[in-house]
DNA sequence: CGTTACGGTTGACATCGTCAACCTTAGCCC
DNA sequence: GGGCTAAGGTTGACGATGTCAACCGTAACG
């Protein structure tokens, strides 16, 4: 049997992925865990604060994704490629806790901020690697980094909400986009 | 003296820039514009379509904004450079219209859709000067300005939420992200 | 055995979006 | 002029929601 917070935070999280942010209700968390309406506050300060729990778990899990591609690819180019791929197809399938995960946050919580770190740190090791193998030109790793973070993030944010497709080509969804750049990165790390 | 309707749509960018969208109540809106809690049904449809026409003019505006920077500039160049700071420097101070605007639309509204197509055929149009004048590679325009736009979204929006100041480096903003792509892409036009 | 903290409950309250009913006024047709 | 209609406004109500307060049982512990 698992606690009644963990059992809240699933209920939450699946809520999410039904209906977004505003399907969730504090009501409807705790009858599907089998409590009463205001159960929850017994775990949580609030609503916010049970929307930051589930926001550090899913933050963790992008963490152990990263990693895991970071080692099962054989070059540091293909591990980069496939972490973005991965980092949009998530934001695409589960555009609700993309949201909440990368939106701004409205309470302070030191599990939140540390899954952010741990994720960034991941991150940058892993553009360090292909600066290092060639596929990525040298420089400001964190700088570079961010450029890459902001590509995907930007491509996939637009491509949930709908505005991706205004010109309905169909030849430049967000997976594409980030190989782009990773194209013109490359080209430019010679 | 302005119509009702129009008072309207004031008060509600003005919440908007108050506090957020959560911010912004039918009620409070009424109340500003000196009507009753219900008098905006008379003139929306509903909650969703009042913070639409908000965006519709929002929209409107970056496109007015987005033409008079191409007519400005000297180079397509620098007038590239200028539009997509500006798309940045305005997500960053209105963060909730940016949010509003470009998050998922929850109602078909042809205001806002034609808003939108405009605004993106006057980018496309930017994009294609700046390839023309060797300033930008060669190639499939729509889909380089949807990487240009991409990258100015994502790094709009990870800076409006804070998830850009993890490393406190404070050299890598998102205004210099947008330099750092805008270099690359010349150096790949050479 | 008394006390205390934890996790749960019920009940209440203010706020919000929305709907229904009603009112007033201007324009229009006969 | 008299009646009709539509636009724009009002009040009142309802259900849903986040949150607070008060109460309660139970287990650990001195």
């Amino acid at each position: 049997m698992v606690s009644t917070r963990e059992a809240l935070v699933d209920e939450a999280a699946r809520l999410l992925d039904a209906g977004g942010v505003e399907s969730v209700t504090l009501r409807e968390v705790g009858s599907a865990a089998g409590v009463s309406h205001n159960a929850p506050y017994k775990h949580f300060a609030g609503k916010q604060a049970l929307l930051a729990a589930v926001a550090a778990r899913e933050l963790l899990g992008l963490d152990a994704a990263l990693t895991e591609a970071m080692q099962r690819q054989r070059s540091a180019r293909m591990a980069l490629r496939s972490a973005l791929h991965d980092y949009v197809d998530w934001a695409l399938q589960y555009p609700a806790r993309f949201k909440l995960v990368f939106g701004r946050w409205t309470i302070d919580s030191d599990e939140l901020a540390d899954a952010a770190r741990s994720a960034q740190t991941t991150f940058v090791d892993l553009v360090a690697s292909a600066q290092k193998a060639g596929a990525l030109p040298p420089g400001d790793t964190v700088r570079l980094a961010s450029l890459l973070r902001a590509l995907a993030h930007g491509a996939a944010d637009l491509a949930s909400a709908g505005h991706l497709t205004d010109a309905d080509k169909g030849n430049a969804g967000p997976d594409e986009l980030v190989d782009d750049l990773l194209d013109y990165l490359q080209n430019a790390a010679g």
